[in-house]
DNA sequence: GGCCACAACTTGACGGCGTCAAGATCTCCG
DNA sequence: CGGAGATCTTGACGCCGTCAAGTTGTGGCC
């Protein structure tokens, strides 16, 4: 049997995926001080030291995590984006309200995403995960760059703005527990971008 | 004797203020991971159980932590703001370059402060030592309010470009490790809030 | 001035954590 | 069928936060 009735297989099989399913259920539940090694395995039905031979230490889970976790970011990413209106700035606006909502259903993951371990991660290791959410950016971002302009400062500021008014609410700074963001001054911030104009119609 | 030649005390006298300094130095050297309660207590010579006579635990201890990092924030934002042209537009960028050197020079405070008992604790608990850099950003911000306008929108669309423009910086997005600020896109980024303008001068 | 109550600190222990070394077990392939 | 190698277990170590109980110095009260 390769992989017979999938009970009571001493040699697990599909270990580090598990673990990282299992990871990503202790962030949501928890936050991210609930999550250890330890308490992976143990989901995972495994002793305590499996988890050493998939991943380099704590750290090499959080990675792992992080970049399964920027699946989910891109697919809010897009999907906001995708609906609402269509053009330049109904886009721009709608990329920011899922960045917003990834952070409010999922604030452990952002936790792991953009944690010591997590963006810095990425951003040097391959981080091809990270690509997809940022080429979400790139293309909503593009019609804004103007001829000749540097398209990193415009994909910079918006980054900047969402990432820190993310942060800001999740950390409570406008009510606790953050308000839906209808109740929010999430539309009213954001309207700051309204300073960028599209190329094509300055 | 009261306090005498400061030698040899079994009751250290000063020790919260000594625990605090102690975390503070850790924090510098070794980052937010590098933070316990136990080097704490070494540090200060006392032994490893004594910190919980003074905080309430490690989360007790980083919001101590956070209240002094604040001064020293606020310090760095009013510093900044102050030097530089006096101009409405000058003060601002002033401010915004004040608060990502703060990042560059202390990232581990910074990360205390906007950690999870950090920032969540002082907007909820008394919170007066985050008050004195968020009545430097008031100042800073209010000439860009517009008669009418609620001026928590302009404070909150200034903190998060510049709150998300440093954590990125800092994360590396720009260069590992960080380039030095005029080397790094933050004028152009910053230049952002151009788009706000003074309400005596539309 | 002497004693006592109280605050400050120590000692010791517990469980949880990450990590390493060594051993057991299963699978696959020759 | 048998061995090689990957996979997982067991056990141990040191560090961590935290609690309970004991010790020591201090200031106030009689």
């Amino acid at each position: 049997m390769t992989k017979g009735p999938l009970k009571s297989r001493h040699h697990h099989g599909d270990l580090k995926p598990a673990l990282i399913k299992a990871g990503i259920d202790l962030l949501e539940e928890g936050g991210i001080n609930a999550l250890s090694l330890r308490k992976c395995a143990a989901r995972a039905g495994v002793s305590h030291a499996a988890p050493a031979h998939h991943f380099d230490g704590l750290a090499g889970l959080k990675q792992a995590i992080a970049e399964e976790g920027f699946h989910l970011f891109s697919s809010y990413l897009q999907g906001a984006c995708d609906s609402g209106p269509q053009d330049p700035k109904g886009r721009l606006r709608s990329l920011c309200r899922g960045y917003l909502q990834f952070g409010l259903d999922h604030p452990g993951i952002l936790a792991v995403i953009f944690g010591d371990q997590g963006l810095a991660g990425l951003v040097h290791g391959g981080g091809k995960e990270k690509a997809d959410a940022y080429l979400t950016l790139r293309a909503v971002a593009a019609p804004f760059v103007a001829p000749g302009q540097d398209r990193l400062v415009v994909e910079t500021q918006i980054w900047s703005l969402i990432h820190g008014f993310t942060l800001l609410y999740l950390a409570g700074e406008f009510g606790s527990p953050p308000p839906p963001i209808d109740e929010g001054p999430f539309a009213q911030v954001i309207a700051l971008l309204d300073a960028l104009h599209p190329a094509s119609a300055p």
